[in-house]
DNA sequence: CTGTTAGCGCTTTCAC
DNA sequence: GTGAAAGCGCTAACAG
């Protein structure tokens, strides 16, 4: 029984057939009108528009064409905690734009799904008529949602995600990136470096970053600029932080600096350059001067208009991100094998770094 | 032929059919066991659960889920613009957030459609395998894209739409909020008052503010706001800027305050606190001060850090309406005949007005 | 260029 | 509690 809502209105909506009826032509030649997908004379396809018309027919009906053809035309991406979360990262919004402009290309739509989806749900990884999905920094222990992807015979890509799982990686360099502005402020003189890292894992709390949870971190970013700055600093310990925004850098950095002053960090590592801003704010609130008394980095190369000076940090390419990224998932429904690729960073000098206080 | 991507892996997918066989029941009643709609015994749900683990069978296949019941489970938001451009726009962001979450609690996902799409995609209002769309502050005359859906049988809700549409409309109140404001500029003692208003239609360039514009314009919202600055400075004149952003904002800003002393306003109604921000910047970068020199006012309520000071607005619940917009869907599609609402915003009082300076 | 035939994979009466 | 039958609306071979 029941298709559509059987809303008051509606008696039946015209089919296919009812259309190629009424114009005296077979199914197989109306849908061809209509996709253009085989020849038909100018006439018929005329007379067919007509009929159509004439039912309010407005072309054929996307479930059944997605059941007869295997294709929805739809992309998932996966992203991590809910739309007014992540969506306040202005990195992820970016991929987000790259991805779906290129995807506007291939004509697929961009369906949003987020971690938090129950498995009831009709539209979870395991159930959306999805084409493609395209895995987005998560932290979902990307494996698991691969494996079950892979049963069902979804093509994955993964944006920053876990390079061993045979699926085509749209990497940054985040190691090399990090371990570039670490050496920056080795070069400098910093000796004392603290880290505030990214959440380890969906959903962490501000914690202090240990061994422990950083071999159960799901979250690759967090765990990869982490090696990075221990490149140059091996001893580096610092704060996982509860979130990438400003007020989680904030409440990070304050745990690390409102300590006695010999404890002090003289320069502090941040995984985010929105965690980075938070830093530079929590040493305002307690008198220190950026970069005088504390130097700080980031990582993103977002405009922070609210610092009241330029972040030392690397810039990554994030809507090239995206863009790859759909390019990538276009590719794979095209049958070809697309590549993982990884961006480079950009230094941007910034200004909040300096040599470290004197003692 | 084809199904799927015809990838190298993959020998055919196991099908319900396949399951219920190898389970030794049939397919109606293998369907059963999977979603839980009727009675089986509970031997025989737990052998064709076997049966699916053993041929690594996660589930139906959604797409002809869909066709069969006539519902994607998926909801489709049209956006203005590009992503990029409409998630710079908190208030759209939160409106998003809410109406993912609650669209989530009905099982649905959220179907990013742009306004931008080609009609030849797949995935465009006039295809999109959707089971509802909501239609975001959108800029489409949104009778058109109403009118589509409608014969397309696609139940639709609006967002600060046209109210005649005969849809349910979720609505702030733009005009009396603007009232409000311009009242206080008003109660000042303000007299010369000009506007910067949103665009008036989808990608609309910075322009002085004619009636033939107002008379074409197509996104609700700005003009609501207008109406409501017109209620208290019938005469007020103004700029169109050509987005949402602070950049914008400041832009328009320097076009009405970049004059002669004499022919500036002593007070800016804009649209939005971004363009509100960003005509305080304007007013900075000409060396005036405010509100001394000038007041401005807003409209959204978010909060802006990089101003110096707090910002005379009025906030509007936009979570809330992205929430009351997913209820709407959800009761749509459940039958029901959701009604429009109207959601009253909040007085912040700020601190960027004051009395008009003596000239 | 057009029509015939078949069936995508599933859910849902309805009878047992 | 289970099975048989029907068909959602469409497109893709293939034959004419």
């Amino acid at each position: 029984m029941g298709r559509r809502s059987d809303n008051a209105d509606a008696e039946a909506r015209a089919t296919l057939s009812d259309v190629a009826a009424r114009a005296g032509v077979s199914p197989s030649t109306a849908s061809i009108a209509f996709s253009g997908q085989g020849p038909v004379s100018d006439s018929t396809k005329a007379r067919v528009r007509a009929a159509a018309e004439e039912l309010d027919y407005t072309g054929p009906d996307p479930l059944a064409r997605s059941l007869r053809t295997g294709r929805s035309g739809i992309v998932g991406a996966l992203i991590p905690q809910r739309i007014g979360t992540s969506f306040r990262d202005p990195v992820i919004i970016q991929t987000l734009d790259g991805l779906a402009e290129e995807l506007g290309q291939g004509g697929s739509g961009l369906l949003l799904l987020s971690e938090r989806t129950r498995d009831t749900d009709r539209v979870s990884i395991e159930a959306a008529p999805v084409d493609a999905l395209v895995l987005l920094g998560c932290g979902v222990s990307s494996t698991t949602a691969i494996s079950v992807l892979r049963r069902r015979g979804v093509p994955v890509i993964t944006i920053e995600g876990d390079p061993e799982a045979g699926v085509a990686n749209i990497d940054v360099d985040n190691r090399g990136g990090t371990r570039l502005l670490a050496g920056k402020l080795r070069d400098l003189g910093h000796r004392d470096v603290a880290l505030v890292t990214l959440p380890l894992a969906i959903a962490d709390d501000l914690a202090p970053l240990t061994a422990a949870a950083l071999d159960a971190a799901t979250v690759r970013p967090a765990v990869t600029r982490t090696h990075g700055a221990r490149d140059v600093f091996p001893d580096a310990q610092g704060i996982v932080a509860s979130g990438s925004t400003i007020a989680d850098g904030r409440a990070a950095g304050r745990v690390l600096l409102d300590v006695p002053p010999s404890d002090r960090p003289t320069a502090i590592i941040a995984q985010s350059d929105l965690l980075a801003a938070g830093v530079v704010f929590a040493a305002q609130d307690l008198g220190l001067s950026v970069p005088r008394d504390l130097s700080v980095v980031g990582f993103d190369g977002i405009r922070i208009d609210e610092l009241p000076m330029p972040l030392t940090t690397v810039a990554q390419p994030a809507q090239e991100k995206g863009t790859a990224a759909g390019r990538a998932v276009v590719d794979l429904l095209d049958g070809g094998r697309p590549e993982s690729r990884c961006f480079p960073v950009v230094f941007e000098p910034g200004a909040t770094i300096a040599l470290p206080a004197a003692r």
